[in-house]
This record gives structure tokens, C-alpha cells and sequence, in this order.
DNA sequence: TGATATAACATACAAATCGTTCATTTTTTA
DNA sequence: TAAAAAATGAACGATTTGTATGTTATATCA
């Protein structure tokens, strides 16, 4: 934290907040047009008055302007994907689009995967609004205005990807009924796409059998299953049984996961692979294609 | 790796995407016919709301339309709302999200109001997509699959909108618990959006119990309520008789719509407004926005 | 305190835009 | 139809902007 410059700003903090390029602060200020003052080691410090100023005299506005609220969280973005998560979560609470947004654009700027950033700030920001929900801290609107706002943030974030190659492989994902939750399989759908799959999240809430339907319809390389919440246990193993022998019939790989696979109901399930985050699922995906290229179309699953 | 978070536009980009010159951008920007912000160097940046907004009033065409990251043609355009519907239930049968996408933006371009596109292509879509289900021509999945692209296809024409003015109404949406169509209420927020509110859709399935206490956080001049679903009738009504009393305590019109509420529903609930469609929703925004704009802040709600 | 990672510095460079002028095309007017 | 007016497109050097580079300053952590 950097609790000694309170109200001065870096460059690249102004920068951010107006919506510019760093270089064009520094030049600015060299120019005269914003005051500053220098540190010992040279470094140019603004101060706020001075960029409220500016901005009111040149007419511009102001991009991101929370970057101003909060001096001490920002940077270039959060470090660590611990502080990404919790100012995720804070953006959430505050049902704070613009914010959310910014914090995956940085995470990606970052150079971090879609699989990371899913697992290691989306997931795990919900989960801490969870517990300050249990804790009566958030209410469910907030929760639910979150999920919105996340859902937003992810189709952004997917158009920053490279659309699939029409010869890719195809995966397709869902959940199944009983479960509503759609943040998952829409993470889902992003990694695989980052690996340059053809991958469709078909919804939320899908009976088993129009999952047959669509395997059998769509012939996808991979079906995946997101499994945040399990109804009946009982009609969730057979949907699975019945799943998993139309996908060996069709030469398509089964994967399942998700936080409701505990350990009582994951022994009963049969899966080509079985992943407790997204990273797996990515991980599972690029092994699946290398080995297709490597022994042509149509593998089997018993290797996985 | 494309990041650009604010799409704006330079002269040059305009120009190609308009299929004019550079100059002649310049020159209608400077002659006032195309709205534009400046950079501190002087440099114009154009909106994909102006840009739009100007080729909808010169009755001018699209010639590159990827130039500004639209949907390019790759199909038949649609002459009349009603091809445009059927269409739009086609591509999302076939499940092409960006022929969808494409549909949706020619009836934008060609002037369409949100409220409209919502009623007149996007809902009796899906009409017919339930339809074919119960004929058998259609799976669950494909009709699960047309909402989530259209989700996207929505929060993409989200773009083509004004931003909000910041002292400008806001108004708050959701569904009830046991309702968990989120499309209708999502085309509300673009509604609402579009006649310059700020309009937010908190999400599907929230209690009643936390849509007070966002009313009492919040402070909406609006809350909007989609109905296309009631699970328990009697919990409907309850829940409706409080929010109704919660919200004329805090000065907010509760406004109600969807397909749910029936003739045999409909005389046992209270709102300040009752609409059939969205062009209703937009239409009693509207006028509440003039109300206010005449006589003030704070308005009662016995006149609606 | 000292080592290490991150951020800011100065500079240079490439690309895009600016304002302006002028030739050409299209539209209006006589 | 011909002339006048208006709109358009192309070209120019000057300016603005964004990115990349190697070096120095600052912050973090043991």
C-alpha cells in the first residue's frame, strides 16, 4: 500500500483515469499544461485539484474516474490476482460495471489466461460475497446484480479473443436442471475459446435429454458440464449415466465439474475427465486437441 | 490483442466505415452536423451513438460496418419488422449468433426504437421458437441456446445507446422469485436506456424481501417488475401489496408487465403503471420524465 | 538493512490527425 | 444549356499521440 502520497498521483495513474497514454501526461505536463511537482528522484507527482482542473479547462472527461477515488488500489491495476480478487468483489458489492470491467481488462493486460482469471478472481469473488452474504454484510440483490455485471464483463472480455477457426474442434457446455447458476459454463465457453475451440454454452437449466438431443444434432468434440448445484442426486446420476454412454457412442469427450461434485457424488459419476476448476477444463482441452492433430479426427476416450 | 474499452472513433475510421472521406468527416464535424469530443491536441473523436445516430438522419448506409466493430452483412437483410422476426427465429434455431446479431442491428440502423425491436422482432421470436417446441420442430436446447445469444446480441445493441447523464431518473428491474425469464427485463434496461435513463436490471429470481431493501439503497424514481412467470399466485400478490407500499413510502412508481399477468391475475395486483410491452414501459418513462422535468423533483404517483 | 520486483524516467520513432489549400465533382440557379 | 454555388476528395507540412527502449527511482519483503 501507498498510504504517504495521499492526493498526488503518478503519471500513469492520471493517465488511466483521463483515458490517455502515459507518454501524453508526462509531455503535458513538460508543456506546462498540467503543474506538478517532482520528488527527489524526479518522479512527477499531480496532485487532484490540478487534474480536476485540467480536465474541466481542456473539456475532456473523465474515463475511469474511481482510479481517482482510490489512490492506494490502483497501479497498473491490481498486483497480485489476490487484490484483483478483492477489488472484484468490491466493485460487485458496489454494483460497479465500469470498475469490474476495468479489473479484468487489466488482468488480461496482465497477460493472464481466461482460465486464471475465471478461477483465480471471478470464482472466488463470488465466493467471498457469499460469505459476507451469510454474514448479512450483502444482500441478494447485490449478489444477483453482481452476476449480471459479471456476465457483461465476461462477453466483453470474450471479444478481446481471436474468433475459432472454422476447422476447430467443438465443444458445447450447459447445466443441467435444478442447476441455475451460468457464470461457470460462460467461463467455460471463454477458456475453451482462448484455446482456439469452437465452444458454445447453451444455457442454463437443460433437461438431459435435449442434451442428448444436441450432441446427437450438433456431434461436438467435447461436451462439458457445469455442476454448481445438484437437485435430486438420484435423477442427477442417471442423467449422467445416460449422458456419458451417448458421448462414447459419439466419439465425444464428457467433462464434467463444478463445486456441488463433492466427494459422495463424484464416485457415482462417470466423466472422460473431471475438473475442480477451469484451469483443468483448459488443460484438458489442449491435451484432447493435441492428439487429435497428432492421430487425425475421431479419438477415442478411453485415454483420458 | 485488441483492448479498447471506449469505442470511439477517429475521422479516418468514421470516413471508411461511412464510405466517404476524411475531409468531409472533418468538415461535418466542424459544421456542427456530427457531434464530437476533442483530445487535449485537438484530435476529434466521434461515438458510436453519434455515428449512428447521424447515418440514421442522412439516410445513409453502412459501407464497412467492421470498421467500428459492427456486424458485417452475411445474409439477406430484413425489409419490415415482421421479416426481420422471422429471420431472427431462424438464426437462433440454426443457432448463428452473428446472423442474430446482424438482424438485430439492421433494424437498429434502420431506425428501429428499442421498445420496438424488443416487441415487434425479439419477443414473438421466441413466441414462435415455443410454438415449434410444442410441434415438436424445435429441442429445448436450441430454444436455451437463442436466449443466451441473445443475451449477447443485446448487450452489444447496448452500445449503439447515449450514455446516461448522470442527474438523469434511474429506475431499477428484476423478476420475482420464480420467475426466471431474464430477457424481458433485460430489454427493459435497453428501453429505459435509450430515453436516457439510468436504468439498471438487477437480475432474475430476487426475492421480494431484497428488492425492498434495494428500493430503500437505491432510491429509484422506477422500479420495473417483468412477469412471465408466477410460481405461487398468492405469494405474488403479497409480495406485490409490499413492494407497492414500499415504493409509494419512497416515491418510486412500481411498474409491472409481462405475459404472466393474466386477466385472472391482473385485478388483485397494484402498480402505478400496468404494461403489455415494452413500448408501454418507455412510453409511461417518458412521460414520467416530463412530469418531473415540469413540476420538479419528487412526484407522487396517484396520477399514473 | 539489502535484494528484488515494479514503476517512472528520458528519449526516439512510427503512425495518425490537424488545419489548410486546391482541384474536381455534384447540385443549384440563371 | 451554361454559369454559379456548394460539396467533396486529395495532398501538404506541422502537430499530436502511442509504443518501445534502456536506465534510474521507488516500494516491498526478508
Amino acid at each position: 500500500m501507498n498510504l504517504k502520497q495521499h492526493n498526488t498521483f503518478s503519471p500513469r495513474q492520471t493517465a488511466r483515469a483521463i483515458g490517455v497514454s502515459e507518454a501524453s501526461i508526462k509531455r503535458w505536463c513538460d508543456n506546462g499544461k498540467l503543474s506538478y511537482e517532482k520528488t527527489v528522484g524526479g518522479h512527477r507527482r499531480l496532485s487532484l485539484p490540478v487534474i480536476l482542473g485540467f480536465i474541466q479547462d481542456q473539456g475532456i472527461k473523465l474515463r475511469q474516474p474511481e482510479v481517482l477515488d482510490l489512490p492506494a488500489a490502483v497501479g497498473p491495476g491490481a498486483r497480485t490476482l489476490e487484490q484483483a480478487c478483492d477489488l472484484y468483489e468490491q466493485a460487485l458489492e458496489q454494483g460497479d460495471q465500469a470498475r469490474s470491467l476495468q479489473i479484468a481488462f487489466d488482468m488480461r493486460l496482465a497477460g493472464h489466461s481466461m482460465a486464471v482469471i475465471a478461477d483465480k478472481v471471478v470464482a472466488p469473488a463470488f465466493h467471498a460475497l457469499g460469505e459476507r452474504w451469510q454474514h448479512g454484510d450483502v444482500e441478494v440483490y447485490q449478489e444477483r446484480h453482481g452476476v449480471e455485471i459479471t456476465r457483461r464483463v465476461l462477453l466483453r472480455l470474450k471479444d478481446t479473443l481471436v474468433p475459432p477457426e472454422p476447422d476447430a474442434p467443438s465443444a458445447i457446455g450447459a447445466t443441467l436442471s435444478g442447476d441455475p447458476y451460468c457464470l461457470p459454463g460462460l467461463m467455460g465457453e471463454l477458456v475453451l475459446l482462448e484455446l482456439g475451440w469452437q465452444a458454445k454454452f447453451l444455457g442454463s437449466q437443460l433437461p438431459h435429454t435435449t442434451l442428448e438431443k444436441a450432441v446427437h444434432d450438433l456431434n461436438p468434440s467435447v461436451l462439458w458440464l457445469s455442476v454448481s448445484s445438484v437437485g435430486d442426486p438420484e435423477a442427477f446420476v442417471e442423467a449422467n449415466a445416460r449422458l456419458y454412454a451417448l458421448c462414447l457412442e459419439h466419439q465425444c469427450a464428457l467433462v464434467v465439474g463444478g463445486s456441488a461434485l463433492t466427494d459422495q457424488v463424484r464416485p457415482r459419476i462417470k466423466y472422460a475427465s473431471f475438473g475442480d476448476s477451469l484451469q483443468h477444463l483448459g488443460a484438458f482441452a489442449q491435451g484432447l486437441s493435441v492428439y487429435t492433430r497428432q492421430n487425425g479426427h475421431g479419438f477415442g476416450q478411453a485415454q483420458f
